[in-house]
DNA sequence: TCAATATCATTTGCATGCAAACGTTCATGC
DNA sequence: GCATGAACGTTTGCATGCAAATGATATTGA
């Protein structure tokens, strides 16, 4: 009888059951989702910025960032791309002189319902592959790893 | 008794329930627990493509894309910083003039074993504020959505 | 054989996504 | 009142990530 080191470390490692990489995968298979249902040729971004301004109204454009889950140099593109769209308006805060005030145009509100309509279709064919009751599995286990 | 219409694409559309939105938010928190446990200022890419060289040995450019998930102007751009840190090399395919021949330096195959350690860590840690079955679960789910 | 097709790698353009540094403005506490 | 620190928005730099177009090379099927 002999014993035989092993590296453990090296045992064991696969790329595609860890949770970062099909994270990455799945983001992949939602975005193509989305870009064939979408309407108004907005990105995930864009999208995600309009619904939520449709929801609080006027906000300063770090918290808009903040309500989206986008990094201050991040909105900023966002927002760049969405006022040349004409989607969005900005104004400067007469109160608070550091802050510009974004709110949604009235193009923009016009496109609000589409794009609800779009989003759930997008969210429903995600998630196709599961059953009901596994859907709700999944986004309730991905609501505790945020 | 008057009935009422209700434009029911407005109504319960929550932004933070949607599958796409939490995929990007849980996407952001992995990626921060990724930086701050990764050896050698890998990205989460050129890690993935680190770990798939260590298991196949010698491959085609754009094969190691689809082996890692990347698009071939992704693959080809994380292959490019990986060969200026000097982890992988490249060779021409002398049977097929179209193929870069892609793999592992020595400096490469010396970092494996701690970036799966690493990587170990980053996945207990992501999926931390979920019990062992949970983690099953929604890695088994997410899998189905691939 | 050889034309149609497919694959490989590259390049360009656009859109995230984050870190870090910067100047401006505001709020807090002494 | 006023210095300290916080928050706001901007800019730069780097790294994905994908679509589309291009040129070179292989494969195939008639």
């Amino acid at each position: 009888m002999v014993t035989v080191p092993v590296k453990t470390e090296n045992l064991d490692y696969a790329l595609e059951d860890q949770v970062g990489f099909m994270l990455r995968v799945a983001s992949q298979r939602h975005a193509n989702i989305f870009q064939s249902n979408i309407v108004g040729n907005l990105t995930p971004t864009q999208f995600s910025t309009i619904i939520r301004l449709a929801e609080v109204g006027k906000v300063s454009q770090n918290h808009l960032g903040r309500l989206t889950a986008m990094d201050v140099a991040t909105i900023k593109g966002v927002v760049d791309r969405l006022k040349a769209k004409g989607l969005i308006l900005s104004e400067p805060d007469l109160v608070d002189k550091r802050r510009s005030v974004i709110s949604l145009s009235s193009q923009g509100e016009s496109l609000v319902s589409d794009l609800k309509r779009a989003g759930r279709q997008i969210s429903a064919e995600t998630l196709a592959p599961l059953n009901a009751k596994e859907q709700k599995t999944l986004l309730g286990l991905l609501r505790k790893i945020l």
